[in-house]
RNA sequence: GGAGUCAUAGCUCAGCAGGGACGAGCGUUCCCCUCACACGGGAGAGGUCAUGGGUUCGAGCCCCAUUGGCUCUACCA
């Protein structure tokens, strides 16, 4: 094999190869292995004709992190992916193809359209399929399954049946939210409140038998008035007291009605008198069932006025709207109309207001379902990340209302239910019944509704590991553990999986819920198609590779935060990764001569060998407990810092002189260090970074033939030096003295000079003593001497102050004494202020009382360390002047 | 109306468990094309951690109030 890498990553050269050595090596392929502990991952399944966007892009980076960290650990890892029907979504979208046909999806019947959708789905459902695997995502793809397969199915059909037998599926007459334009009911999580500007429109309905004695109510729907049933008042409200139970007129359609009192009615607000419109309003619908009002539905199900309405009869709601209150004008009935804003609920899908109706609908009752849901979140059972997101979610459940699942829609699972062609006796089961068990009758007909789409979702977690069949897959993978979503579906979705699991299963569907928020563009808009802000992340991975845009997803954001994606992120994670591809392609080319022995003796190796394992060995374990906690974001930050700074910038610069110098003894030690912590920070950063950190660990060595399936480091105490790093640590802080020192003095770089070491503590001399050859290297300096007072030093060298030591550097013919002075004045009142700070707390008897003793140590050992250091720099300050 | 959330360097954001303003990326100033990397190296500048109180020996981090932005939720006709 080659031990060659091309000066610059080019992610687009690799990715596909790599991926498609993983799918043929099955590496994504979990099975039930009772020698491992099973660690489980179900997709928020997106929709199966969508198209990958930056929200997906989030999602799946992070569960691909999470799995591929677990599958290292020696899990069975398993991430089982699917795609998600979207009743409505995809069924709207086909009704448009159609259209553009000319064709209505009524002309070509139920079974036509069921046809043309799947057709469609076929066609267009493989896509966002293959856009997963772009991103690296390491799902098992044998084990793919979509809402609306057979196993799915039957699983609904259970769930169905078995709610309804136990009288938690119920079939009701109910105001509902109808959408016009969908000609379907939707859920009270599908509507969209929208502030909108809009009109009061006072209006007088005269009393019967008190000839020109009105009552007024106000309006924001005066075309509902059609359906009014009453006009209530508040009991209390004692301008009102003489009129209820007396009747009132509703204008055009001459109908008597009474008025009630109902506490309900806000006597503040508006006129205290309300119309009652028990079809077209919730609020009105539960005072109508309190007063036993009829109920008058005056609207076709397009939002059209129907037959009740008299000569307003087909007409649209807004346009009979604008007819009514010009009529009412002239009839003199309209007192005022005023500027309202107020909220009108939408339709998320299409964005139209939803209209109130009383339609036959089925739905779950949910008082009962949702209390062990609660009680979960409570008990932290499941916990939350964040936290934060548990008041949402109670916010819900306290208030929760019973959820309407049917839908007149065609494309999704059918509900069910089947009525006698002759007594209408109705049947819920999970075959098509014979005959009528009432009357025998033998033709029963199937409802034509279909079920809301997360009616299916809500059973996802154990639907595909085969329920209801007792699979084996189910008793090993089940209970999942973490499931990774955005925090805009915890009604639609999260909430509905919870007690579906402990409803069917007797368990919760997860341990943890891990969430995120939504990426925005630089901006903090939404990306959406109507901004055309939306950034492609396929068009990201094609130019700076999956790796940068996952990392650029995972570093800089809180769990449950949304972010904003602006590309100088994707070069700065291009970069990291292009950092990592050339520090490793440095270490190949300095172990091309050699063969570097598995392990070595502790022995051989050097005081910075030592640092570098140390700090790597601390960097294992945070990262591990990082990452267990799904702190994501933290962990990687981590390795990048550790990676760039301390591994590039200083531990393979100290180790240089090593590697060039061929008699020196340290340099196997030096080779099988760089090699070591550069494995281990690999198979850190794979879970991020998949591509790049195969392709490196592939060429650097040959003993495994994948990253993906190598183990995941270990912390480990042989490798724990606290002298040596400390050691190591004074080195950098005198090489960053001296080179700030020369910048401050303009010293040209390729100038090199003695570096003198004045100390007189042991300790550190023996560490510049024995790190000489790489100081000098760091520092620009020809040659370090070791000494421990001042003899020979001339009167005019600069010098520079650490703990414990002052450096010298002659370069007499370039210093500026004044210049010098000022520099070493700079220094002393920094050394003040610090003096001050710790003086402070130290001479605080309450602090040295309160405080804890480690951190009283702590100062005394600063104070200890700065007047040292004034000392220093008061003497040089002495000798200038 | 209710709730949540944010306000930290010019910009975008981290800051896990209250203990030196601790940071990152980008931008910016100065010096370097030094044989892994200019998608780079080195040295800087830049912050009263929104405002006002409180708790504490000590607060960006905890509590209360205020201001401003965002989000969710809700039936004010």
């Amino acid at each position: 094999m080659s031990k060659n890498l091309e000066k610059t990553y080019s992610p687009s050269d690799i990715e596909d190869r790599l991926y498609q050595k993983w799918i043929e090596k099955k590496y994504f392929h979990a099975e039930v292995d009772e020698n491992k502990k099973p660690f489980t991952i179900v997709i928020p399944p997106p929709n199966v004709t969508g198209r990958l966007h930056m929200g997906h892009a989030l999602d799946e980076t992070m569960q691909d992190i999470i799995i591929r960290f677990k599958r290292m650990q020696g899990y069975s890892a398993l991430w089982l992916p699917g795609t998600d029907h979207a009743s409505i979504s995809t069924e709207v979208k086909v009704i448009e193809k159609l259209k553009k046909q000319g064709i209505d999806k009524k002309d070509i019947g139920r079974e036509g359209f069921l046809k043309e959708t799947w057709d469609w789905t076929h066609e267009y459902g493989g896509a966002i399929v293959e856009q997963l695997k772009k991103l690296g995502s390491s799902c098992d793809w044998d084990r793919l399954r979509f809402t609306l397969d057979e196993g799915c199915s039957k699983a609904v059909e259970e769930v169905f049946v078995k709610l309804y037998e136990k009288g938690l599926i119920y079939k009701g007459s109910r105001i509902i939210n109808w959408c016009p334009v969908c000609k379907t009911s939707i859920s009270d999580a599908e509507v969209e409140h929208e502030e909108h500007a809009g009109h009061f429109w006072h209006i007088k309905y005269p009393i019967v038998g008190e000839e020109g004695r009105f009552v007024q109510i106000a309006t924001t729907r005066p075309e509902t008035l059609l359906g009014d049933t009453a006009v209530a008042v508040n009991p209390e409200d004692e301008r009102y007291t003489d009129i209820i139970g007396k009747t009132v007129m509703v204008p055009f359609v001459n109908r008597e009605i009474p008025v009630i009192a109902d506490s309900y009615v806000d006597k503040e607000f508006g006129t205290g008198v309300v119309k009652i419109t028990p079809a077209h309003d919730p609020n009105d619908f539960e005072v109508g069932k309190r007063h036993n009002l009829p109920e008058l539905n005056v609207m076709n199900d397009d939002a059209t006025i129907n037959a009740m309405g008299g000569k307003f009869e087909g007409m649209d709601r807004y346009e009979a709207r604008k007819q009514m209150v010009a009529e009412l004008d002239e009839m003199g009935l309209l007192v005022k109309v005023e500027d309202h804003s107020h909220n009108v609920g939408t339709h998320d899908r299409c964005k139209t207001v939803v209209e109130p109706l009383i339609k036959p609908q089925w739905f779950v009752k949910m008082d009962e379902l949702i209390k062990p849901a609660v009680e979960a979140v409570k008990s932290k059972e499941i916990e939350l990340i964040p936290e934060r997101m548990e008041k949402t979610y109670f916010n819900w459940t306290d208030n929760i209302r019973d959820w309407c699942i049917s839908r007149q829609l065609w494309w999704g699972h059918r509900i069910p239910a089947y009525y006698c062609d002759k007594c209408s006796e109705v049947v819920v089961s999970k075959e098509q019944p014979e005959t009528c068990p009432k009357c025998g009758h033998n033709h029963l007909t199937q409802d034509e509704d279909t079920l809301d789409t997360w009616f299916s979702s809500a059973l996802w977690p154990f639907s595909t590991l085969g329920w209801p069949d007792n699979t084996k897959e189910l008793e090993y993978f089940y209970p999942t553990d973490v499931l990774v979503t955005g925090y805009d579906i915890i009604f639609f979705w999260v909430i509905r999986m919870i007690f579906s699991g402990f409803e069917h299963m007797g368990e919760k569907p997860f341990k943890t819920v891990l969430f995120h928020g939504l990426v925005r563009d630089s901006q903090g808009r939404k990306m959406s198609k109507s901004l055309g802000n939306g950034i492609d992340p396929l068009e990201i991975i094609a130019e700076y590779g999956a790796d940068a845009l996952r990392l650029t997803l995972i570093t800089g954001n809180a769990p449950g935060n949304d972010m904003r994606f602006y590309m100088e992120r994707v070069e700065a994670s291009r970069n990291f990764a292009n950092k990592v591809w050339n520090a490793s392609r440095f270490i190949m080319m300095n172990m091309e001569k050699a063969e570097i022995p598995e392990t070595i003796d502790l022995s051989e190796l050097t005081l910075a060998d030592k640092w570098i394992l140390s700090k790597k060995n601390a960097l294992v374990k945070e990262v591990t407990e990082n990452m267990e906690k799904y702190d994501l974001g933290i962990a990687v930050q981590k390795v990048y810092d550790f990676v760039w700074e301390e591994f590039c910038d200083w531990y393979i610069e100290m180790v240089k002189p090593r590697l060039y110098n061929d008699e020196d003894t340290t340099k196997m030690a030096a080779l099988w260090t760089l090699k070591t912590v550069l494995i281990d920070s690999l198979k850190l950063l794979h879970p991020y970074m998949p591509f790049v950190t195969e392709e490196i660990f592939c060429t650097l060595q040959d003993k495994e033939e994948s990253i993906m399936v190598s183990e995941w480091p270990v912390y480990d105490e042989a490798f724990n030096f606290n002298t040596d790093e400390e050691a190591v640590e004074l080195i950098k802080a005198a090489v960053k003295s001296i080179r700030n020192v020369r910048a401050e003095m303009n010293v040209p770089p390729s100038k090199k000079a003695t570096v003198i070491v004045v100390t007189e503590d042991d300790a550190v001399a023996q560490t510049f003593n024995t790190s000489k050859v790489f100081f000098a290297t760091l520092g620009y300096a020809s040659e370090v001497i070791v000494q421990s007072d001042k003899e020979g030093i001339s009167q005019d060298a600069v010098s520079t102050v650490i703990p414990n030591a002052t450096v010298y550097m002659p370069f007499a013919e370039l210093v500026d004494i004044e210049k010098e002075i000022e520099r070493l004045q700079k220094e002393k009142a920094r050394l003040e202020g610090e003096l001050k700070r710790v003086n402070g707390m130290l001479n605080n008897e309450r602090f040295m009382s309160k405080a804890p003793e480690a951190k009283v140590a702590e100062e005394r050992a600063k104070l200890e360390n700065y007047t040292n250091m004034m000392a220093q720099v008061e003497e040089r300050l002495q000798q200038l002047s």
